[in-house]
DNA sequence: ATGTTC
């Protein structure tokens, strides 16, 4: 692709069998014309997006694009790896459906709100009478170093949906760890094949459309930046706390909500802005792959998900895919699958997994097969150096509702 | 993606 008359420099990194729309690279051409623009990377998950496209990250001087972000901040993968779980089959599932089915009730629900906004993960340790396996997550929340926000738009928000998972390709997924590489993470995260996980797609729901409304389509310059940042922060925070919630019930499900049953605890933020000076690297459906960092590429139900090691490439932005990536739009999967699989069928997957759904039209609009096969996602990853596979997370209930 | 909407 090359240099744009602008000056920005425009990559894809991705692998001859990978098979990529040519809207998606269209796309990805037009965000790099975008004002401040001096890099646009496309990663192998790249699909078209509403303007902008998903699987991309992108570096801007002195100008940050909250249109960019869109109407999920925060959005994100959570990972937590416990010891062998007892629960299998069908018991797993009726535990799974139980417990994403029952409201979290942890106290006043206006204070988990301002303690999510204002300090993330590791401020539930602020609330009295927390339960034993929600503390234990939460003492393994990184200290927040973001900017503060300000007060909560209590406001913006209307009702609560902190510790719910959403709709789209957002999910819980109760797992099981597959092969795993000799990677020094493998150790330093104390993987082992046969452990039981947690992973957990959510971002900040109705908290970043309210955003996303509020900051509409125009880019910050000058000293909106750091206004916008400060509340972008607040919202990440949420959108943290909400996968730690989701991931104490997934503990509850496999009976592991105790600190003695949880190995290793990591959260990987592929919907954001981060600032080192005046540059600004937005993450549009990106993972960040810092050198030997963990980081999370999702599956999409029928396939497992990746622990992988990001390389620190500065030509990927160091950034890595978040997940497989569209294949077909929603409207087309529900169209051309409804004829191909009875519903029926789908609530196992071609990996033997469950998947537990509220709205049966989910399980079209995010079959896998609307989605690029993840095989050759993890290979031109691999491949062009930008990550290194630590381990298989292989699906046993996926859970959407 | 969204207490979304054709």
């Amino acid at each position: 692709m090359g240099n744009l008359a602008r000056g920005s420099v425009v990559e894809l990194i991705s692998g001859p069998q990978v098979w990529m729309e040519s809207e998606a690279t269209r796309q990805l051409e037009q965000v790099a014309a975008w004002t401040g623009c001096e890099r646009a990377v496309g990663l192998p998950d790249l699909h078209p997006g509403r303007g902008s496209p998903v699987g991309a990250a992108f570096q801007f001087r002195a100008v940050v694009h909250p249109s960019l972000i869109g109407s999920d901040a925060g959005c994100g993968a959570h990972l937590t790896v416990v010891r062998k779980a007892s629960a299998h089959g069908a018991n797993l599932v009726r535990r799974a459906d139980q417990h994403y089915g029952e409201a979290l009730a942890i106290g006043d629900r206006r204070r988990l709100f301002e303690v999510a906004w204002e300090e993330g993960p590791r401020g539930l340790l602020e609330l009295p009478g927390l339960p034993e396996g929600l503390m234990a997550l939460a003492a393994l929340a990184p200290m927040d170093r973001g900017l503060k926000s300000g007060p909560p738009p209590l406001a913006l928000t209307g009702g609560d949906s902190l510790g719910t998972i959403g709709g789209g390709n957002h999910f819980a997924e109760l797992s099981q760890v597959g092969q795993v590489s000799p990677h020094p993470l493998t150790q330093q995260l104390g993987l082992e094949r046969g452990h039981s996980a947690v992973l957990v797609h959510s971002g900040s729901r109705g908290l970043g459309a309210a955003l996303h409304h509020e900051w509409g389509n125009k880019a910050c310059e000058g000293p909106s930046i750091e206004v916008y940042l400060a509340v972008l922060a607040g919202a990440v925070r949420w959108a943290r706390t909400n996968r730690l919630l989701l991931t104490y019930r997934g503990l509850l499900a496999l009976g592991a909500a105790r600190a003695d049953r949880i190995v290793s605890d990591l959260d990987v933020v592929h919907n954001g802005v981060e600032a080192e000076g005046e540059l600004y690297l937005h993450r549009k459906g990106a993972a960040p792959a810092e050198a030997g960092a963990p980081t999370l590429l999702l599956g999409s139900r029928g396939a497992p998900s990746y622990l992988l090691a990001g390389c620190g490439r500065t030509r990927s932005l160091c950034s890595s895919a978040h997940g497989a990536g569209r294949k077909m739009t929603r409207a087309e999967a529900r169209a051309k699958l409804k004829d191909k699989y009875l519903r029926k069928s789908l609530a196992r997957t071609r990996l033997g997994s469950e998947v537990l759904v509220d709205d049966p039209e989910l399980l079209y609009e995010e079959h896998p097969d609307a989605y690029k096969p993840i095989a050759p996602i993890v290979e031109s990853l691999v491949q062009s150096g930008v990550a290194e596979v630590v381990a298989e997370l292989l699906p046993k209930v996926t859970v959407k509702r």
